[in-house]
DNA sequence: AATGAATGAGATTTCATTCAT
DNA sequence: GATGAATGAAATCTCATTCAT
């Protein structure tokens, strides 16, 4: 893809959360996001396979900048505690400062077809083998349990967080989400202990 | 409702679970639904208001039967730990039986209508509840820590089953759910104290 | 079906044969047919499986039609010569009665998407078979030649009434059709014999 | 035209033949027939008006080829019942010959809107006058019947042999369709005198 | 109470054609 | 002369719900 190109897509993707957040996932028209991302309905065509293409693409680039990010900060990390501490921090932080985004992925695309949700399952999976990873850094370290099930403690881990994320929404954001990092990583810490 | 009214409604949700689980939320029609419980179409809306009104009655109903089965059980319990593990063991026990009534509710009924699933939200409120109940007599009876946030971490612990269970599902279930109990039991028991 | 659903169904057909000698091939839209059958859009897909259906079993139906006229008609003949007379006559007086019927099957119908072409094509085939027919019938009598390659012929004659009724709609109808049937007739058994 | 022109049309022309001829008329966008002629989409309309005008344009450069081969051969020719035989030889040796060509010709092009369809029929008019001028001949020679319609007649000729060709090809071209020549020839001079 | 035939709104996607470069 | 990215109109079919019987 050249640059242009790159715009382009960028664009249509913007226009496409935001149409989301505002309208909802059944009331967001393929006309809809072209008319926001201020190309014709054809365009986005050249840039993506189908509507379920452009939700996917969402999911996916929304959910691997989030995982750019943790991975860039864990690289700073020394211990596993601390890291686990980096994920929370940086999933409550970015979900509660990008509430469209967080609406959009949280929300609006769990309610698509299952082939959607099975792509974006897969979006998803990278996220959770990171957490993996750290899990066993832990254990290697003797920071955590040795006898801890890394592939059952990760979705732990994730559904919490994602429960909490949700709820949050829901909630109508009464509170503040980051502010459950704290006692959110105290519960995860000593059960890794 | 007179009991032959409460069979009919009954047998329409039976047949509802059976098609969502063998045609997916999207390929479930009301007409199908009607042909699966033996009535004809308009019959349905002798009993349920809309579409919708049997899909939320399908979810509260199940859910509905597994929280009066946790209550039942947890009144035989002495301590909040015992307890902790009773809403684990039934949660994920029940789930690996009823396969059908798993995927419904875990996967299927999930990609729904906002609407619909602000009413799911609704009807799992009480098992959210209950748990925080038990969190609470935990914290009274000092076998839970003190400084605790009971609000968030009823999510936690609701958000960690969840994923475990669709996760199992989603994986082909290859694997015990009702083994995972131990562990995530542990996982929960270490992160109160 | 019962007495009513047939009525409705012919009904529809009716009104797509209308439509489309008024509107042309591309310009009849299921949702004009259904407002001049006076019938609700989804009503149309309660009697035909998708448009194509509705096309298909108009061309089925009418030449249906033509040729159970063509086999009463023959039954009441004596000799091949009368009976490929009856053929020809059959032909073109009906086509030159049911302009509308005649431009649909001729001109519009042919315009069609190759299944539906295919679908017409095995719709034509028992009015070949029921020239071969003839044709054989005139050999065993003797008022054929014995030479005579029935597959082929059939093709020789039904090709050349085609042509004729494509040309004189073509043409605007300048001409009586009818007209055509001695000459065409002459023309056909002399090369029979 | 420049012969430089004449060339990328030519080119044009017979990658349209090939890409009808492979993906059916509805798979043969202009996009495709760029490609295959190795042009950019928007050069197609340096030479030609539309997509209709390469369509068109094919048919009669194909018929034109065929006339033109068939006014040749005829020139050698004696008698009228030579010259028949001449045009049915031709017409059946080429399309076998040319099976592509046969089968966008026969087949594909005719499913195509009535404009087109229309200005093809223009583009067959030199075609069947060829034949009525070798049968004025045939009269004027006393060859053929002086009371024979050659408006009809001709009609009669070509319709019949177009029908052979199409169902030739419509079987799978599962016999030599110049086979077919004598037995055609045969019938029509019988048909003639 | 039960039926089931009829309704009708609503959105994705394709592709011929244009025009700025 | 050549390019190819962008345009935007247009139609099938599904299915929840109703209501006369």
């Amino acid at each position: 893809m050249t640059s242009k190109k790159k715009e382009k897509y960028a664009q249509i993707l913007d226009a496409a959360q935001k149409v989301i957040a505002e309208n909802g996932y059944h009331g967001s028209q393929v006309s809809r996001i072209a008319k926001e991302a201020g190309v014709a309905d054809g365009t986005i065509y050249l840039y993506f396979k189908n509507k379920e293409d452009i939700l996917i693409s969402l999911f996916q680039d929304r959910l691997g900048d989030l995982v750019d990010m943790i991975n860039a900060s864990i690289r700073e990390t020394r211990t596993a505690d601390e890291a686990i501490r980096k994920i929370c921090e940086i999933h409550f932080t970015q979900l509660e400062q990008n509430v469209d985004m967080a609406y959009v992925t949280q929300i609006e695309l769990r309610q698509s077809s299952l082939d959607l949700r099975k792509a974006i399952g897969l979006a998803v999976k990278p996220y959770i083998e990171l957490i993996e990873h750290i899990l066993e850094k832990g254990i290697s370290e003797q920071t955590f349990r040795p006898d801890l099930d890394v592939k059952l403690t990760r979705l732990l881990l994730f559904g919490a967080m994602d429960e909490v994320v949700t709820s949050w929404l829901i909630s109508g954001r009464k509170y503040s989400l980051s502010g459950q990092v704290d006692k959110t990583v105290d519960f995860f810490l000593r059960g890794l202990k």
